[in-house]
RNA sequence: GGGCCGGUAGCUCAGGUGGGAGAGCGCCCGCCUUGCACGCGGGAGGUCGGGGGUUCAAGUCCCCCCCGGUCCA
């Protein structure tokens, strides 16, 4: 292995051009370079930006260099392929494209799917949010770059080419292409992981900064530990921006970038011009800048400071508005391909990711108090990307408009945030401190960054502080809170039994109208629970489709199929209600419930209709985001960026069915994976992730296409009626749009129709105007609700009266008894008599109780003067003592609660001879 | 997908340890004022998100669900 490892280092041009082997004095590393004193590798921190105020090429644009990489290549046998988009809808493991070798895993690089075009080139749009933190500050950090790249595979043994070559094209496309002086260039040896490969690689480090990684990558990673692969791939990453900047010799990546932009928001924010040479000064050191250890960036900012004659803070205030302004461009230029690629913003998934970037930039604009519009920005950068990226001016009035509600939600999400702050820390009596725990739940719950809290509490005069590393710390509090999904362990029981099968034939592709087909059993599982075939007519779940039900029917056997899944290629059928035993070896004959299968295929043609329909009237940023298709309803998950309205929902229904009378067909083919990409873009996957290289492709007819493994009608006349029944935000960014369809949409329409009949017959009225005799019965049923509250507000009154009058009178005070039969007034009511009492006359016990069974329910008040000569646990006390059982409870000047039933002249008595005796004691 | 926070009057929210549903703004009526704003007095407005449980008693405690927010994958 270690032998192979350096065998890979060892490379032809090296030997030929005189390169030496070094070790690095400052990180250890490996490197090879031309020039004999060099001891460092000069990648960061090892080295220094050599080539800021230095520019070796200015006159190449960004395009340039785009278009030479890339010709370059195809002139060395390389196919030039279109890039992706940057949203990574073909993986299930990661949101975004990070690098350019995501667009072909894990399908290619596995030798699933053949590449496009061996070996290729191509220009890819990246996106990191990994970094955010530095951007803007280091000057290199970007979250978003295009890698170019070239790639070879080579699946079983080298067919194209491995180490020496790539390393020859690097080579001379830095010296021949882009005119590098050869002992500008030094290779590191490095070991290269991710998306769940790794291999050796080589770092190009040109002045100080790294330019490309070209990586061999032929290894898997699996639980974090490295298994040989057979595949051997060249990936290889340059980067654009860098080289650009490389060449310009600009103080930062941004001012190489967005030059111009730069300009623009600095004179708009009305920010001082900073000195080119105190930028470049910063610039240089800037590279070894670390979040984690911010010791390193205050010592150089101190010693930039003096050497221009600022007190330290003062030199930081300077250099913030950069800073952000920096940053703001970055994202947006980040924002122009998320949102332009049809990421909606949203609390989760890669919607939460777009919001994450969207919420930074807000703040950072709130902060300052900056003049900038977001919206405005990333307009700039779609203008400026115009000739690179043409498609973005096609949607800049959606993902404006994307833009405009996510900073309406932002603007309520800090007034909020600002109550929230003044409630938990102004409104807390004498502690006017904020402690780390408080700032985290600000954050974490309410969303409101330190930063925001730090600034309200400032002009309420508090002032608090943000531990340096307390995103960091956040971040480990997260960690631990993560759990480990487990895979479900009978399935990975069944897929071992299920191994050495051969995969089961179908025919529910090739003639789906068939109902009844012969088979032979193959394998019996799990008690005869399930039954594999050898080939079945059964279709099986997948897609979002329910399966097929039916028959197994066989000599001596009958089971009903309740269930179908495909394991692998091996499908499975779950049976119940057995008759007799099954046997491997023996012949069944298959039946299905055709009807079943019918009312399937009409959801899942319907599906495909609505989604065109939604795609059609909301636009292109609407995305399946998931679907179900059942006997009687379909389901369908859109990503929208706002709530649908009534009238959305009407357009769509009505859309959808326009298209099923206009009886369009359906047409279904198989197609090469990358001709249909090509041909139709990522908009095939819009029902998921599809491992074939040969794509299933179901298309209605100019309106929706897309990779499908499901069965559908021939023509869109089949479906019948479409309703759509439902509709409900499943989470911010995606709605639920439910319908039902054919046969079970026609039952829904005469059910409805029974209950608006039923509902007329039982209020009298014509259908037509059943709403405004609803309206009107609501209405008269409030008012009488008033007035019997009214009323019995006038009844207690009366009962309060008439107790007050018939009440014993001891001494001073005044006792009321009074059972109750439970009928007329509940225990609240008599509460609020006992307690009206209480208040009117403060001289008075009420005892008041409904005389149920097993238990009376009793409430007695206690007036104020009567308190000082006793209290309500007194009276409790002395029930007990004449062994009167009671449950409850109650205050000083009430008790409430349960007591064996007994007469209320009893009551009295005892009532008055506490009352005489407590009197006696006072 | 997971963690956290929240749902009480039209709006913004209070409601230690279970025990009589509240405030401010808005609304209606009256007074004051040439008029408006203000001010003063009075009033209307609530299935305390839904369901179950514990309890004599639940806005409050427990469980389940729904909805919203938020952070992180």
């Amino acid at each position: 292995m270690e032998g192979s490892k350096r065998g890979l280092y060892e490379i032809e041009l090296f030997k030929e051009e005189g390169f030496i082997r070094k070790k690095c004095i400052k990180c250890g590393r490996y490197f090879w370079t031309l020039d004999p004193e060099q001891d460092v590798c000069t990648d960061q921190p090892c080295g220094e930006y050599t080539f800021i105020g230095h520019p070796l090429n200015p006159s190449l644009s960004l395009s340039h260099i785009r278009e030479k990489f890339l010709q370059f290549f195809e002139r060395h046998g390389h196919v030039r392929v279109k890039r992706y988009p940057v949203v990574a809808r073909w993986r299930e493991d990661v949101y975004l494209v990070g690098a350019s070798i995501y667009d072909f895993q894990p399908w290619v690089t596995e030798g699933i799917v053949p590449p496009p075009a061996n070996p290729l080139t191509i220009s890819q749009p990246c996106i990191r949010l990994t970094d955010i933190e530095k951007v803007g500050r280091t000057g290199r950090h970007l979250t978003t770059f295009e890698m170019m790249a070239h790639h070879a595979f080579n699946f079983g043994k080298i067919s194209t080419y491995w180490n020496n070559e790539t390393v020859r094209y690097s080579y001379e496309f830095f010296t021949r292409e882009l005119g590098i002086p050869r002992e500008e260039i030094t290779y590191i040896e490095d070991w290269w992981s991710g998306g769940g490969n790794a291999g050796e690689d080589f770092e190009v480090i040109i002045k100080g900064l790294e330019v490309a990684t070209l990586v061999f990558m032929h290894y898997k990673v699996i639980d974090n530990k490295i298994h040989p692969m057979r595949n051997y791939i060249v990936d290889t990453g340059y980067g654009l921006e860098r080289i650009f900047w490389l060449l310009t010799g600009a103080p930062t990546v941004y001012d190489a970038l967005f030059g111009d932009l730069v300009e623009v928001l600095r004179k708009k924010a009305g920010v001082e011009k900073l000195e080119k040479k105190m930028l470049e000064d910063i610039s240089k050191y800037a590279g070894k800048f670390d979040i984690d250890i911010p010791e390193i960036e205050r010592e150089v900012k101190t010693k930039l400071a003096s050497k221009y004659g600022y007190e330290l803070e003062e030199f930081e205030n300077l250099l913030r508005p950069y800073e952000v302004i920096y940053r703001l461009l970055d994202h947006a230029r980040a924002l122009m391909f998320m949102l332009g690629d049809g990421i909606v913003p949203s609390n989760s998934g890669e919607g939460y990711l777009a919001r994450l970037v969207i919420r930074r930039c807000l703040k950072d604009i709130l902060l300052l108090d900056l003049p900038f519009d977001l919206v405005h920005i990333v307009d700039l950068q779609i203008e400026k990307w115009r000739r690179d990226f043409p498609e973005y001016l096609e949607v800049r009035d959606v993902v404006a408009e994307i833009l405009s509600i996510e900073a309406e939600k932002f603007k309520r999400l800090i007034e909020r945030g600002k109550l929230v702050v003044k409630r938990k820390v102004l409104g807390r009596r004498g502690k006017r401190a904020v402690s780390y725990d408080d700032l985290v739940e600000l954050y974490d719950s309410h969303g409101i960054p330190p930063e925001i809290v730090r600034e309200t509490l400032s002009r309420e005069g508090v002032v608090i502080d943000i531990p340096e590393d307390f995103y960091s710390r956040l971040a480990k509090r997260h960690e631990t809170a993560i759990t480990v999904p487990r895979e479900e362990k009978w399935l990975e029981n069944l897929k071992e039994k299920l191994k050495e099968l051969p995969p089961t034939e179908t025919t529910y592709y090739e003639l789906p109208e068939e109902t009844e087909l012969k088979a032979k059993i193959l394998k019996v599982l799990d008690g005869g629970r399930i039954v594999v075939l050898d080939k079945t007519i059964f279709y099986p779940e997948g897609g979002g489709a329910e399966s097929d039900r039916g028959l197994l029917r066989g000599e001596n056997f009958e089971a009903r199929v309740v269930d179908v899944k495909k394991i692998n290629n091996v499908i499975i059928h779950i049976c119940e209600n057995q008759r007799g035993k099954p046997y491997e070896g023996s012949e069944v004959t298959c039946v299905i419930d055709q009807a079943r299968r019918r009312a399937i295929m009409r959801a899942h043609t319907a599906t495909h209709v609505v989604l065109g329909a939604a795609r059609k009237l909301l636009g292109k940023h609407v995305w399946q985001a998931g679907a179900h298709k059942s006997e009687d309803r379909g389901r369908l998950d859109i990503t929208f960026y706002r709530r649908l309205s009534e009238k959305d929902i009407l357009e769509i229904e009505r859309e959808t069915n326009r298209v099923v009378l206009e009886n369009r067909e359906v047409n279904i083919y198989y197609m090469d994976r990358n001709k249909a990409e090509q041909k139709y873009g990522f908009v095939l996957y819009q029902g998921g992730v599809v491992s074939e290289k040969v794509l299933r492709i179901v298309e209605v007819d100019g309106w929706d296409v897309e990779a499908c493994g499901g069965l559908h009608c021939t023509r869109t006349g089949e479906i019948g009626l479409v309703k759509i029944v439902r509709s409900e935000r499943i989470q911010d960014g995606v709605e639920r749009l439910e319908f039902v369809v054919g046969e079970a949409a026609v039952k829904y329409i005469q059910d409805m129709d029974i209950k608006l009949r039923n509902l007329s017959r039982i209020l009298s009225v014509d259908t037509e105007k059943l709403d405004a005799k609803v309206q009107e019965l609501v209405s008269e049923i409030k008012a009488l609700r008033e007035k019997v509250s009214e009323l019995k507000g006038e009844l207690v009154a009366m009962e309060v009266e008439s107790l007050v009058n018939q009440a014993e009178k001891l001494g001073p005070f005044r006792i009321i008894v009074k059972q109750y039969n439970g009928d007329r007034y509940s225990l609240e009511d008599l509460r609020e008599i006992a307690f009206k009492i209480r208040d009117q006359y403060g001289n008075t016990i009420a005892f008041l109780y409904n005389d149920k069974l097993p238990m009376a329910e009793f409430i007695v008040a206690l007036g104020e003067e009567v308190l000082s000569s006793i209290t309500a646990d007194i009276i409790r006390e002395k029930l007990t003592e004449r062994s009167i059982r009671v449950v409850g409870g109650g205050r000083r000047h009430f008790l409430q609660g349960r007591l064996a039933p007994m007469a209320p002249k009893k009551i009295v008595e005892i009532l008055i001879a506490v009352l005489r005796n407590c009197l006696e004691k006072g």
